[in-house]
DNA sequence: TGGTTGTGTCATGCT
DNA sequence: CAAGCATGACACAAC
């Protein structure tokens, strides 16, 4: 049975280990620096078993076992600072790898529909304002969103100035990587800096009268947009026919599929989207994901059907004239984007759509041209166009349609790029050598993943304490007791756990063969050096013959003749009073004592034979008080050598298992990294998809006079019930500043 | 000569 | 309560 220290002195790192793994910092720092004495001694150890050493050096080696785990080689390695560095380590990149699985197994399809407003999802990347989509009954989503915010802003390396004090090397590269993307999506990188964003923070206040103008004007808006919705006669969709300039109401009416089409309080919900990127980029992940999945079930919705069916110079597209001075909202009927929802209707980005020539100009849904003027205002990037379409499209008057920008994602890292970095990381972060580098990227090439760590990973978190300890321990302990054959239990302890003892030969033997089945080859070149003495050489010497001394623990008769014997020329030479001083100096104390005392059996059987059976012993001879004593004692520092080897063992078994953890976990983490990667990658992939979507989209987009509208003045917004509007880009960038105060309001 | 390392031993607590 | 085990702490020797 383990005991309650057991488990403090090695499951308690482990279990440290564990929550880091998933997710939970531990910070074993507070507990070190505070100078607690357990986890202190148990890390960095009291006594010289956890120091770092050289142990052994290297002439403890035998060949063929390779590298012993103290041989001066593994010194810079195997050290229980290092360990503890690594540790530390994990917390740090534990987060964002368990966050990737997050990710995506916690998509979930129904809640995506309320959760995954393409148009926050899709706009939120380069987002310089930050705003929670969510309204009066969305609490639980918005607690739930804000939680995912933060998690995704660490996991995707992403904006988090705040709360980024203890921003790893490891973070900004994906910072890097991310900027990179979101700079090559229209993003300018400085939108990522939190001082910059600081700034723009005053800017707002400036022009908060603006702003204050702006709720006034979208006040009477908001209503103005319950009024004026139009309806689609033949397909029973709302078109609003006035924009709804209050993006406050907009802001807190929530975004649900329970919601009447018509209502079209959440239009601008891209444009209501917060600044935190991480949810940005969790938004835009799970539209992503369900464009993809939508384009892969190519289903034909009434969206598509309105957008490709109606014939030029469709009455009902043409009636669209907007009131002067009010933003011209386009319904392109693509309802309910989200995945959760009627997601068909976003197969306006279906392949369908894809295959349709750009310059097929049927006037598609034309509107009156607003008032907006204003190309040189900041766009908000929480917008579509803002995402999609390069900065300086979006901050110049730029006419030109969509289908002839530029790839704005052209200059992305590659593959190799990324790799680099992943592995870059690792050798950084985790202390790497070049070497062990490669081996990662060895892994990598080969595309196993954990391939190499199910030789390592499932048995050493399994043995680690099962055989060596709890197993081993036990066993030895209740067999040694309980067993009426002391070698028994010398020899289940060490076939278990490579457990030492006074043993004889046979014993010996078959303790050599059980270690070598057991495979431990490293502790057993180190036990085999504990004792000095051999006992066949013992036995060979007449006066020695009744007392056979045997302080062999756990020495393999190999070792012994190898390591501990002279050359038996040697001792041919030497007299015989050598070879007693050798004898005699290859004696314990205890033995020396024994002899002294006259004590008529041997320390072996003094030790080794239990209680019962030593009792019988005792009882056979005629002893002195003295001599009783002796033997005693002789037994009792017997036992504790023993225990104090095993205890020894156990110890060195416990930072060997941490370390083949530690090197588990590293494993991990690459593999994890590697797939954050590729996750980005196909990330981007998706992204240039929907730009080129949109840019299809948008180009195929007329007014009434049939000419397309300027990507610098309109864009494409996501509602949140899935429909698609076209507004002009000064109202969006209005909508976007206006949320953007908000959450920084709200953290005040 | 002092530091490191391995080992033995003792004290102590626990089973 | 005795026996045994586990382990921290210390001493000592070898290097």
């Amino acid at each position: 049975m383990l005991s309650l220290k057991k488990y403090l002195t090695e499951g308690l790192l482990q279990f440290t280990i564990l929550l880091s793994l998933i997710g939970v910092r531990v910070d074993v720092d507070t507990y070190l620096t505070s100078q607690l004495p357990p986890l202190r001694e148990i890390i960095l150890g009291p006594s010289s078993a956890y120091t770092q050493t050289q142990f052994h050096n290297l002439r403890n080696t035998l060949d063929g076992y390779g590298i012993h785990p103290k041989s001066i080689d593994l010194d810079n390695y195997f050290t229980a600072r290092r360990l503890l560095s690594q540790v530390r380590a994990l917390d740090r990149f534990q987060v964002p790898t368990t966050e990737v699985n997050a990710w995506l197994v916690h998509r979930d399809p129904e809640g995506s529909v309320s959760g995954s407003q393409p148009s926050s999802g899709l706009t939120l990347e380069s987002s310089s304002g930050l705003q929670d989509v969510t309204g009066p009954d969305n609490g639980v989503r918005e607690s739930e969103t804000e939680q995912g915010f933060s998690e995704d802003l660490e996991d995707l390396g992403a904006v988090a100035p705040p709360v980024s004090g203890d921003l790893t090397k490891e973070d900004i590269d994906l910072i890097d990587i991310l900027w990179r993307q979101d700079i090559d999506l229209g993003a300018g990188r400085e939108i990522f800096d939190y001082s910059h964003r600081q700034k723009e923070h005053d800017v707002d206040k400036d022009l908060c009268d603006g702003a204050e103008q702006d709720d006034t004007w979208s006040g009477a808006g908001a209503e103005a947009l319950a009024r004026n919705l139009l309806v689609d006669g033949e397909t029973g969709e709302s078109f609003p026919a006035q924009f709804p300039a209050d993006i406050s109401s907009i802001t807190e009416a929530v975004p649900s599929e329970s919601e009447p089409p018509g209502l079209q309080n959440h239009l601008l919900s891209p444009l209501l989207t917060g600044t935190e990127s991480p949810f940005d980029l969790e938004q835009q992940w799970q539209d992503l994901m369900s464009i993809m999945e939508m384009q892969a079930m190519e289903v034909n919705t009434s969206a598509s059907e309105i957008l490709y069916s109606a014939p030029p110079g469709d009455p009902l597209s043409t009636n669209y004239s907007l009131a002067p001075n009010t933003p011209i909202n386009q319904n392109v009927s693509l309802h309910q984007a989200s995945l959760g929802g009627c997601s068909q209707d976003f197969s306006l980005f279906s392949p369908e759509v894809e295959s349709l020539p750009v310059a097929g100009g049927s006037t598609l849904l034309p509107l009156a041209p607003s008032n907006s003027t204003s190309l040189n205002s900041t766009f908000s990037s929480t917008n579509l166009a803002g995402l999609f379409f390069p900065a300086q499209l979006n901050g110049s008057a730029n006419d030109t349609a969509g289908p002839e920008l530029p790839d704005p994602l052209g200059g992305l890292l590659d593959e190799a790029m990324l790799d680099e970095i992943s592995l870059m990381d690792l050798a950084i972060e985790e202390g790497f050598n070049p070497v062990q580098a490669s081996q990662l990227e060895e892994e990598f090439d080969s595309d196993s993943g954990l391939s190499l760590d199910s030789s390592h990973s499932p048995s050493s978190l399994s043995s680690s304490d099962g055989s060596s300890s709890s197993s081993s321990s036990s066993s030895s302990s209740s067999s040694s007791s309980s067993s009426s054959s002391a070698s028994s239990s010398a020899s289940s302890s060490f076939s278990e756990e490579g457990a030492v003892g006074y043993s004889s030969d046979s014993e010996t033997l078959d303790l050599e063969e059980a270690e070598g089945a057991v495979g431990y080859q490293p502790e057993y070149s180190k036990f085999c050096r504990m004792s000095y003495q051999d006992p066949a050489q013992l036995s060979c010497l007449p006066y020695l013959e009744h007392v056979g001394h045997n302080h062999t623990y756990n020495m393999a008769p190999s070792a012994l003749d190898s390591a501990e014997l002279p050359a038996p020329g040697a001792l041919k030479k030497g007299s015989k009073e050598k070879q007693a001083d050798f004898l005699d100096k290859q004696m314990s104390r205890d033995e020396h004592r024994a002899r002294a005392m006259k004590i008529p059996f041997t320390n072996d059987k003094i030790i080794n034979l239990p209680v019962e059976e030593f009792n019988e012993l005792l009882s056979k001879y005629q002893l002195s008080e003295a001599q009783l004593s002796l033997i005693r004692d002789i037994r009792r520092r017997g036992k504790n050598k023993m225990a104090a080897q095993n205890c020894r063992k156990r110890k060195l078994d416990t930072i060997l298992n941490l370390e083949r953890d530690v090197e588990d976990l590293q494993r991990d983490k690459a593999r994890l990294l590697r797939e954050k990667v590729e996750f980005l990658r196909s990330l981007r992939q998706m992204k240039q998809k929907v730009q080129s979507l949109y840019q299809e989209v948008f180009g195929r987009l007329r007014d009434e006079n049939g000419r397309p509208y300027s990507p610098s003045q309109y864009a494409l917004q996501y509602a949140g019930d899935g429909s698609v509007l076209l507004i002009p880009r000064t109202l969006a960038d209005q909508q976007a500043r206006r949320q953007e105060r908000k959450p920084k309001d709200r953290r005040k």
